[in-house]
DNA sequence: ATGAAAGCGCTAACAG
DNA sequence: CTGTTAGCGCTTTCAT
């Protein structure tokens, strides 16, 4: 495991000059360039990241936050941040907080100790304060969540106009009677969905039955199945429902088919975040699409111009409505 | 941001101190640990994992690399790879290969400039000769995929045997005419499965028709869609299929139900990997169900033995059949 | 039980 | 264009 002194020593320069070759090769005369290059080659020499992150208090890390890695909206948006990440220079430790809050804790002493420049949040369960705490001396952004108060820069779309479009869809052809399934109403996008979807109903002047809106604070499958259990109970039942994330109405949906009933025909689906899955289940469903990609590959540059001091402002991206098999 | 230099001055004892304070506080007397202890805490001090990092010349950062962060299979080995890894004090940087030969050499590359401990390798598409080249020099484990010749430790399961059971599980219970969904034969694992599933039927006298038999290179849904599509025009078709993969099996079911046809009465289907949305489909898939968190934490742990100089045994862990309501 | 001091591998100011 | 040198923040002998 050679060092640069060793590759300075068996090249007859000094480690000034090997480090130039390394970082700024152009200072260099060519010919003590090749000699060094052909030492560094020979020796198979790779400088040491240790060292250099010490020398110059940076580490090229970049910390993502995710509640869970099984879910598969993320997946899009890691791969964005990675691509911005690996295009300069930095790489990505992914953390699940699973919205645990002593792992949270870990993973923000990361950035103290100054393993991670910066950290990318996009846990809606995160700790508020903290995350505020730890914004004021590090670099931080929120990708997908953010925080109405704060100064968080932030990526993200414009859930209230998303849920809108989604109702007036369902609107559109035909339905009056269009079902919620939200998560919890402590999540500021769960909130803004909500007022999208009453906007919409206000507007073709349909009332919002309380009857046909189910919260639920887990977003797992079996939750839109049971919601969609309970709503097929009800005397007068829904046409259509538009649930906040593409899980709940693939739960939903599976408690369609076991009771012998028809997507679209006795029940028309709109999901949320075009997972990959909404396009594998019978029928497809009609989702809205966030741009995964483009937020974690934004937000990953933010952050990272964050890092270098240079300031940036919050973006909100555009949303899709794809109406696929289940409107 | 202190350094321990600051704490050192300002509780009044040397640098030493403090270090030991912080790495071994039973070597130093109560009253100035305590000392040490409130000084730390005033300054809110946080010690500064490069400076030890350069110093101890480890990194405590190991490397899982995975194909693809958006198969659901991999989801629980990387649980396990991260509960193990954080009970000993390592964080995970999570790379994603992507089958990338250029990618992949990034990721070596953090090991050999030492910005990680060690390696898990989850790709089957990896470079075998880059791999053994690596593991020669540094730590490096295999999990779920393993290499035959090489020798290095990996943790798997029997993937003969899994196939087998399978296969012997669809026989049992009536079926004679079996095809196989399987990815390409390059990889090892497919072609133990292979093995498993004509086992299985040689035992039982049943022939192998090649016209039954599936090879994708491609593991997206949609090939599992396609091999259907191909099994229901053969004048003799099978009546039930085992999947290499869950994703197969749903595209493979997918195209049953588009086409009117009854899983499990017209075609029964054995998925693998009990991934999360082998549950969410209907019917629900039965699969084998590798212990994908057992096999990341069991990998992890052996990865860090490795690393610590322990020697080190390759393990093959147990499958589960689950019989749900495809067969 | 504690302190002094060396040094991990590198970069960057400064001098030449 | 290149070399000398200081020092990033920490751990770890070696003394005391």
């Amino acid at each position: 495991m050679p060092t640069i002194q060793v590759v300075a020593k068996k090249a007859g320069v000094s480690v000034a000059t090997v480090s130039r070759v390394l970082n700024n090769p152009s200072v260099v005369k060519e010919a003590t360039r090749l000699k060094v290059e052909r030492t560094i080659e020979e020796l198979k020499y790779e400088p040491s990241v240790l060292g250099r992150n010490l020398r110059t208090a940076k580490s090229r890390i970049l910390l993502a936050l995710i509640p869970s890695i099984s879910n598969p909206f993320y997946t899009e948006i890691i791969n964005g941040i990675e691509n911005a990440a690996i295009e300069q220079g930095y790489n990505i430790l992914l953390c699940e907080t699973g919205s645990d809050p002593k792992r949270e804790k870990i993973y923000f002493n990361l950035l103290r100790s100054r393993l991670a420049d910066g950290i990318i949040s996009m846990d809606p369960t995160v700790d508020r304060a903290k995350l505020l705490e730890l914004a004021d001396k590090y670099p931080v952004v929120q990708c997908s969540e953010y925080d109405e108060g704060g100064n968080i820069s932030y990526v993200s779309i414009n859930n209230e106009l998303a849920a809108y479009h989604a109702v007036r869809y369902l609107i559109k052809i035909g339905h009056t009677k269009i079902a919620l399934l939200n998560s919890h109403n402590k999540f500021l996008y769960a909130r803004e969905r909500r007022q999208g979807f009453e906007k919409a109903l206000n507007e073709s002047n349909l009332a919002v039955n309380p009857d046909w809106i189910y919260n639920t604070d887990d977003l797992g499958f079996e939750h839109g199945q049971l919601a969609m259990r309970q709503l097929l109970t009800l005397p007068e039942k829904p046409t259509a429902v538009f649930a906040v994330s593409d899980i709940l109405a693939i739960g939903a949906l599976k408690e369609i088919n076991i009771n012998g009933l028809h997507v679209p025909n006795d029940m028309a689906i709109i999901g949320f975040d075009k997972i990959s899955f909404s396009n594998m289940t019978h029928p497809t469903l009609t989702t809205i699409s966030q741009p995964g990609y483009k937020m974690g590959f934004t937000s990953a540059k933010m952050l990272i111009n964050k890092i270098k001091g240079i300031p940036v402002d919050s973006i909100i991206l555009d949303h899709e409505l794809v109406i696929r098999d289940s409107t």
